[in-house]
DNA sequence: GTTTATGCAAAACCTTTGCATTTTG
DNA sequence: CAAAATGCAAAGGTTTTGCATAAAC
């Protein structure tokens, strides 16, 4: 779904559509939070929304935030970067490389790429300013993790 | 520098050599948190470095090991995966894109590129897992932090 | 009306810091 | 021996959780 060119009023709607389809209540709050996500470009953290969604909604808490924001991701809403229990790591591989990451257990792989070492980078970018690093991240789930859930579905079958 | 296929003796050289020309004590704990980390092959975390070293170095602490760790990045030696006081950040844009992220203030912004967005998964890739999303990550200093440095540079000079 | 979400406060978790002691160059 | 690094314990910051109350369906 392209959320470039919709209205605010698109999003909120389909926010509705999916608490609903998901049999999920839809409070104040939580339209509140999913409305100021929509509206940010600067990919804010949780106490930054907090404090934007309290201008218009006095009565939130930072920890709804927090429940809701993995709520939107959870539904597919949103995206989060550099996400939760995600601690610090540590490569001494200085080579120029790429990572896959596992989206379930967080495994991390080391992976070599001519064509990836290659990419330009498109002149739009270097008006906001001058990369040094370029690494491609693909993230999925690793075959470990694929099968374990593929048994939890078939368990949950029965 | 190619890490890839440097013997452990050659990296420790390498090591010793930085810690003397940035008049850095080499210390028993520093050494063989180093080598710890040059073994990994697998981005530990501090505490799972913590954990290794003890094995061979039953004096050591955790807080020695972070110290450790981010004294090695700043030597160049190792980089550093989700970094340090990075708290999780969200995005309502869900249309396929891409980041430059600012490595002084943390600045992301999203980028669109149809050439990044046509790279095909390298196969080997493919054994390890199902890779979902594949995003490029541009790391580098965006304008205003580069101006903010050099400011800083020619302050120093006076 | 029942189920689910909220706010509060307290806990959990990872990481950093101050200080006396030890080690390095 | 002077300067820097360590261990300890305590603090810091972010995120999560248990529980009584309130709101949504």
């Amino acid at each position: 779904m392209n959320t470039q060119h919709q209205t605010m009023e698109q999003r909120i709607a389909h926010f509705r559509e999916v608490c609903r389809l998901a049999e999920v209540k839809l409070t104040h709050q939580r339209l509140e939070i999913f409305r100021e996500v929509a509206r940010a470009g600067d990919h804010p953290d949780a106490e930054t929304i907090y404090r934007r969604v309290r201008e218009h909604l006095p009565v939130v808490s930072l920890d709804t935030v927090y429940r809701t924001l993995w709520l939107l991701k959870d539904l597919g809403l949103v995206t989060a970067l550099g996400s939760h229990h995600e601690r610090a790591r540590f490569d001494a591989n200085l080579d120029h490389h790429h990572h896959f990451v596992c989206i379930d257990c967080g495994m991390t792989v080391d992976f070599y790429s001519d064509s990836f070492d290659r990419l330009e980078i498109p002149e739009s970018v270097q008006s906001v300013g001058a990369v040094e690093v370029l690494q491609v991240e693909m993230r999925g789930r690793c075959h470990a993790c694929a099968m374990k859930s593929e048994r939890r579905k078939q368990e949950n079958r029965r």
